[in-house]
DNA sequence: CTCTGCATGTAAGGCGTTACATGATTTT
DNA sequence: AAAATCATGTAACGCCTTACATGCAGAG
């Protein structure tokens, strides 16, 4: 799956600029892209000339033009066709347990400090989510009710796998301190 | 981080050749690469060049030469200062994320099917794992505690993770249910 | 006798990242 | 005066994937 149908599913919300999107992308932790401009705005040009999305030109009198892309015809069908075709699995990078696996080689305090600091992240992450997660919900006070459950499942999905990476080194620390040898 | 750790996490554990390791890499859900040959043969020779790993060419009798890579004192000292440096954060890829945020412009039919579907995939991906799980257990009954301790903690990284994705897919599906409009 | 497994390697290309580049406006 | 924000775009490169290529051995 590659970022364009991301692109499109923002502007199934709604039309917005390149910047929007790019930006939307980098505030998103469930929508895994950095939004660098390379990518965005090569993918928008691509989906532009494909017929997917449309490009209208603002000139305001004043700071750069803005391009605002909207969904075509062409593009729902594509949306609504990537979604009736099968899903691809997901996939979980967590480069602790690479370490857990190297850690086979070096001293037991080191693997110990690591899971420690990864632990204090996530735990900093989760809070990071949570307050994230308060401040768009007063945001979209008004907003539809459809809206604002898509919102708070995208959130929602983050948090679950984020609880579930510190439960799931919490155990672990439980599991190596249970171990006979000390080192 | 690059999969020449995670080749290296391999070697601390016993040293092996690259068929070998591009097979574990294949089959271990929680270090995610695909383990092909092109990545894992070259990230082989790249070791060996910077002397991180020493290798050992065996020639059968009959058969293909077989090249066994072992960690090097350089290779456990990168090891170990990898380890000691600041672990990246997780990152969590779930198209199925994507496909929601697309289905606002899509029938809620789609939607829904899209989401069953997925559900019922992760449910047998969990069975697969469940009976990995239990076939590994069995392999290594004489295996010291340490070595069956790792294999069971990277293993419950992935069911735990897919496990989060099918309660949240669920949590979805009641969510979306309960929206007032049905389409 | 064809297919699968063992065992190594190469070619071509896709997707994504960081960094560079421009230029105006707003904030500190 | 310096830095961040808006808004677009390009250059260079890294990591990873699929597919191709070779050759022997054992299973069906």
């Amino acid at each position: 799956m590659t970022v364009a149908f991301a692109l499109l599913g923002f502007l199934a919300g709604a039309p917005q600029s390149g910047y929007d999107l790019k930006k939307r992308l980098a505030a998103s932790e469930s929508l895994h892209w950095s939004g660098n401009n390379n990518q965005v705005y090569r993918a928008l040009t691509e989906l532009h000339r494909d017929g997917l999305v449309s490009q209208e030109v603002q000139e305001p009198r004043d700071g750069p033009a803005r391009k605002v892309y909207a969904l075509t015809r062409a593009g729902r069908g594509a949306l609504r066709e990537w979604i009736r075709a099968e899903t691809e699995p997901p996939e979980f990078h967590s480069p602790i347990v690479v370490k857990l696996l190297g850690a086979q080689a070096a001293p037991a305090a080191d693997r110990d400090a690591a899971l420690a600091a990864y632990a204090e992240q996530l735990r900093v992450r989760l809070l990071a989510l949570a307050e994230r997660a308060r401040r768009d919900a007063d945001a979209d006070a008004g907003a539809p009710p459809r809206r604002a459950a898509l919102r708070r499942l995208i959130e929602q999905h983050a948090e679950v796998h984020h609880r579930a990476e510190l439960n799931w080194v919490r155990s672990a620390q439980r599991a190596l301190a249970a171990l006979p040898e000390g080192a």
